[in-house]
DNA sequence: ACCTGAACACCGTTCAAGT
DNA sequence: ACCTGAACACCGTTCAAGT
């Protein structure tokens, strides 16, 4: 919205800016403006094109598809992230977990994300130095070089995985009311299974439907990971 | 190709059985050999029923939309996979690792089902025969009951993600030297990043880009969710 | 170099009409 | 009950033509 003072103010079509150019930032900025706003499926090349006044072929200067576009989001979603800066070599197993919480917060204040995500390793700017921050938390730990490596593909496989889970099903617009109508339905269904080929899941139909709400779920996840992480320290 | 002996053969048409009805196991049929021979993005209503000789609108008659072709194309992948029946309470964490690469290697062999499985909960008969497997050795190994059952939420949802990134990147069809390209172009790009602000990816450059096939990374991945499981075994 | 309209080759799903 | 043709409301991408 840079007007230049002098630009004649045409006094039939008022307020219109004689069309801003179009830039790799604009189309990124409409795009994450749908994404947040409504969802993945919102992001196409001709909504995205038509918030921008304009038609889906004229995006195709600045991006160079769609996959590129999905990638520019992740990026732009990475920014949000705050990870520590300070590698903490008494508590890194606690900085790794929150690092992860914070990658799911940030994942689902920005709905359809993940489903942009998943997939592409994460090769942005920012998305790369949340990855150099994970690195240090796990030198912090003494996690050998290569497990360190293959970790910070494993935690945001893991992240995305659990966050595309939940745009998919829609949960984060869930009562709890469906929530329990969901778990209830679902423990039914387990219980009703034959019982000569399903005695665990019959039995553990309580365990199986419970934390449905992700989090407690999330946090075992994060346990475990960080749990199988600290089992790789190198012994000194 | 079953022929009634007696049903007349037109000379005029030859060969042409005048049409089988449709079915939900016909249409699955049609489906998964579309999604294994041309992967997921051929597996569309339109391109299904045109393999069955018919129109799109005929298939919802049988099968409630794309979404339930799917998970009907995941649970027949799951009858593939070949699980331990006996768990043995001496080396539960080996079969466990040995499912885990079970079903990579039938999400590998019909490309495209990682994808049709991605961020849905298996519930048919087939996948949650896999599961009632999986908890048979996670109660083998002593896992306390809530951990077991969040366990084989975890367990599939690593699997699958693998899975998936691969098909993303087509990475089944890469020959050694796309491999060996890629790779290197990837660590010139960690390499070449600034080094005040990216010190342990640049560091780390080799690590990170070793592994590239997969196989790697996956037993990475399953030694650390089996260790973290580990960790929880009820001390008694 | 950037933008555009129009076209190409697709999607999933619905619905009235047939048998 | 099952099947069909046609339509509705969409996709991503390309390309010749404009400025």
């Amino acid at each position: 919205m840079t007007h230049s003072p002098w630009q004649p103010i045409s006094p039939a079509k008022p307020a219109r800016t004689p069309k801003e150019p179009l830039t790799r930032d604009r189309i990124v900025d409409a795009a994450m403006r749908l994404l947040v706003d409504q969802g993945y499926d919102a992001v196409s090349m001709r909504k995205v094109a038509q918030v921008l006044d304009t038609g889906p072929a004229s995006l195709y200067a600045h991006v160079a598809n769609k996959k590129e576009l999905d990638q520019l989001l992740v990026d732009r979603a990475a920014e949000e992230m705050r990870l520590p800066e300070q590698p903490d070599p008494e508590r890194w197993q606690e900085q790794l977990k929150d690092a992860m919480r914070e990658m799911l917060r940030v994942m689902r204040a920005n709905p359809g994300v993940a489903r942009a995500a998943i997939g592409q390793v994460p090769l942005g700017e920012r998305a790369l130095l949340s990855t150099e921050r994970i690195l240090a938390i796990l030198k912090a730990g003494n996690i050998p070089d290569q497990a360190a490596a293959w970790a910070v593909d494993l935690i945001p496989l893991y992240v995305t995985a659990v966050a595309f889970e939940e745009t998919v099903q829609g949960a984060w617009a869930w009562t709890p009311e469906d929530v329990e109508g969901f778990v209830t339905g679902l423990r039914t269904y387990f219980e009703s299974l034959p019982a000569d080929r399903f005695p665990i899941t019959i039995a553990l139909a309580g365990s199986l439907t419970s934390g449905a709400s992700g989090d407690e779920r999330f946090e075992f996840g994060i346990t475990v990971i960080t749990a199988g992480l600290a089992a790789l320290v190198q012994k000194t």
